[in-house]
DNA sequence: CACGAGACCTGTTCGC
DNA sequence: TGCGAACAGGTCTCGT
């Protein structure tokens, strides 16, 4: 579930809280681990260690990462495919999938569920020494159309699986790829060297639209992983290949780009333009 | 540098 | 009904 509007959502929810207590201000107690690959680093032990008594204080997020500022450190944690993370009392029996679990204060837990076991938490002292390869976040007022068209210009590659590249820009996943080259009538196969400077503005327009939408829903829950959103009954071409195009009416195309499922529609997103 | 294939994992859905 | 294949929101590494 995890691209830019669902981790926001989440991050969102566990800074304010509301339902559950707000996360800044919580010391966590200890770290219960029962996957270790989970830990990217440090080594596990290390970890263990490192984490007793650290005290949260904020929550935030760059890219598709979770970033967890401590009174010493900083926490990072990044979702993939099937992660989740939520506060929860302790009381509550153990799901199946949360691998890796924090113990906060007295009675609460905040668990890292994750069915397929591709996240990673990271601590450091330094997370830029993660962060710092993301590309710039796309939401941010102060990334132009020009930086963007600058971006473009210098790569010779096709659009899908560029912007899918998290250095290239952060942020964005299978599903916002598809919506917003959608909302900019640009097919993914076209190469990021050749937009016209308009086009380059609709893709980051677009890209903005498709990201506040999802936003606006909470995110988008698929199958049975992520509940909480509803950015998915909003889809105008991810995962509706062969319905009709709620612009045109033409059945949406699904062809596989960079080993990713790519929908579009084969009249409004042309191959080549004119 | 660009690109494709294969890994990493598990669960659901599809096709016969 | 059953079983294997295909597919899934992500990213890394290796070979060409």
């Amino acid at each position: 579930m995890p691209e830019l509007p669902e981790v926001e959502t989440i991050v969102r929810k566990l800074r304010d809280g509301g339902e559950t207590p707000a996360l800044p201000g919580m010391r966590i107690q200890k770290a219960s681990i029962r996957w270790p690959k989970h830990i990217g680093a440090p080594s596990v032990s290390s970890f263990r260690r490192r984490i007793r008594g650290r005290v949260i204080s904020d929550v935030q997020r760059r890219g598709k990462f979770l970033v967890l500022p401590l009174d010493k450190g900083t926490l990072l944690i990044h979702l993939r495919m099937s992660g989740d993370l939520y506060l929860l009392p302790s009381e509550l029996p153990r799901g199946p999938y949360e691998h890796t679990i924090f113990h906060i204060k007295p009675d609460w837990q905040l668990r890292f569920s994750d069915s397929r076991k591709f996240g990673r938490v990271y601590l450091l002292d330094n997370p830029d020494q993660i962060l710092g390869q993301l590309g710039p976040e796309p939401l941010d007022p102060s990334f132009t159309v020009d930086q963007f068209a600058e971006r473009l210009a210098h790569r010779r590659r096709a659009l899908k699986p560029l912007l899918l590249d998290q250095a290239f820009i952060a942020g964005l996943g299978n599903i916002y790829t598809d919506e917003a080259l959608h909302l900019a009538g640009i097919h993914p196969e076209i190469h990021s060297d050749t937009l016209t400077r308009s086009q380059v503005q609709d893709l980051l327009e677009g890209i903005r639209t498709a990201l506040n939408e999802g936003l606006r829903h909470n995110g988008a829950s698929i199958d049975w992983v992520y509940r909480g959103g509803n950015y998915q009954n909003q889809f105008r071409v991810y995962q509706r290949t062969g319905k009709p195009c709620i612009k045109c009416g033409t059945p949406i195309h699904r062809i596989t780009l960079g080993q990713r499922g790519t929908h579009f529609c084969p009249t409004c997103q042309p191959e080549r333009s004119s």
